[in-house]
DNA sequence: AGCGCCATGTAAGTGGTTACATGATTGT
DNA sequence: ACAATCATGTAACCACTTACATGGCGCT
């Protein structure tokens, strides 16, 4: 799944600029998929050449001139066929493990800096996981939430992991001066 | 960290093939990186070409020639310079996800088979690295347990959580015939 | 005065995937 | 018989990342 397909995705749910297209992105996909404006917009483009969706100029003053895309029957024809055809894979590649898998090899110091480094960020995920759900008043799609916990599950799963290795280290290594 | 350093960085486990390196990958990184013959032989041939790596070609008989590399000085000390230098980020692709965000767009019935097709995949991750704890007798790098218990753990979350949710699909469906 | 937001795009580069090419041996 | 394992490699392709280019407005 290219962000082609996402993008027309996304659009299904209201017609979107490359930049409005982006911010959704992070909202929803943040934990599990990202993409650029160098992917977004020339993926935009071709959606629009082959009339997947429209496109309508936005005169503005004050602030830039926006495009706003808007998804076609086509377009929503060709999205649930790619929904259909994809096979459901889940790839990851993490230079965080990738590191700790070394250890070993770095400094007490340097692996603790790792450590909390990725803990400060799935912090940051839950805090915008934890968002998402509050700014959702009312009613979504099932799957929406669905994949917000599943995100949410994980996320604190990989934290409290974390975390508890961490204490484990302090307590091999206590930095109290005194008793 | 591409795939050239990992190799580096799995060589300083022991010499071994290209192949063997597949192997290394699978059973160590699979949860968390991926890498085909396709980026281990260039990368192989690339640290030879600098000399972070010798290679030395085995005749056998019966069975393929082999070429068994080895980590130089000058590779351990790259090495360790990239552990130092890169940043630990984690980054992930999920098909799956993306396809469940759009479930409102697919048949209950593929809804039903993409979880039920990522649940096996899981299940089958949690086998591997149950394996992979087994297959250690003794001690090991303090990393290399840390990794496998990360996987573990982010492993059963995601699989209980989808678990959970076929579940409740199921009850608000019930298939029984009679009461 | 300087930063961040709004807003769109291009071009070059990177790095990995997929498909192809070859072929003997061992296990079912 | 047929599939899997052992074993190495190349070439074309693909999709995304990064850096660049532009510029007004609003807040501190």
């Amino acid at each position: 799944m290219d962000v082609k397909t996402l993008c027309l995705g996304l659009l299904t749910f209201g017609a979107a600029s490359g930049y409005d297209l982006k911010k959704r992105f992070e909202k929803s996909f943040r934990h599990f998929y990202s993409a650029g404006y160098g992917s977004i917009y020339p993926a935009l483009a071709y959606l629009a050449e082959t009339e997947l969706v429209t496109c309508e100029e936005i005169v503005q003053d004050g602030r830039p001139d926006r495009k706003l895309y808007r998804i076609t029957d086509a377009g929503r024809a060709e999205f649930m066929a790619a929904l259909a055809h994809t096979s459901p894979g889940h790839k990851m590649r993490s230079e965080f493990l990738a590191m700790m898998f070394f250890a070993h090899l770095m400094s007490g110091e340097q692996v603790a800096d790792v450590l909390a480094h990725r803990a400060e960020e799935l912090a940051q995920v839950m805090d915008e996981l934890a968002a998402a759900a509050d700014s959702t008043d009312g009613e979504q799609a099932p799957g929406v939430e669905f994949v917000r916990g599943f995100g949410e599950t994980v996320t604190r799963a990989a934290l409290e992991y974390i975390q508890d290795y961490r204490e484990l280290l302090n307590d091999q290594n206590p930095k109290r001066l005194a008793s």
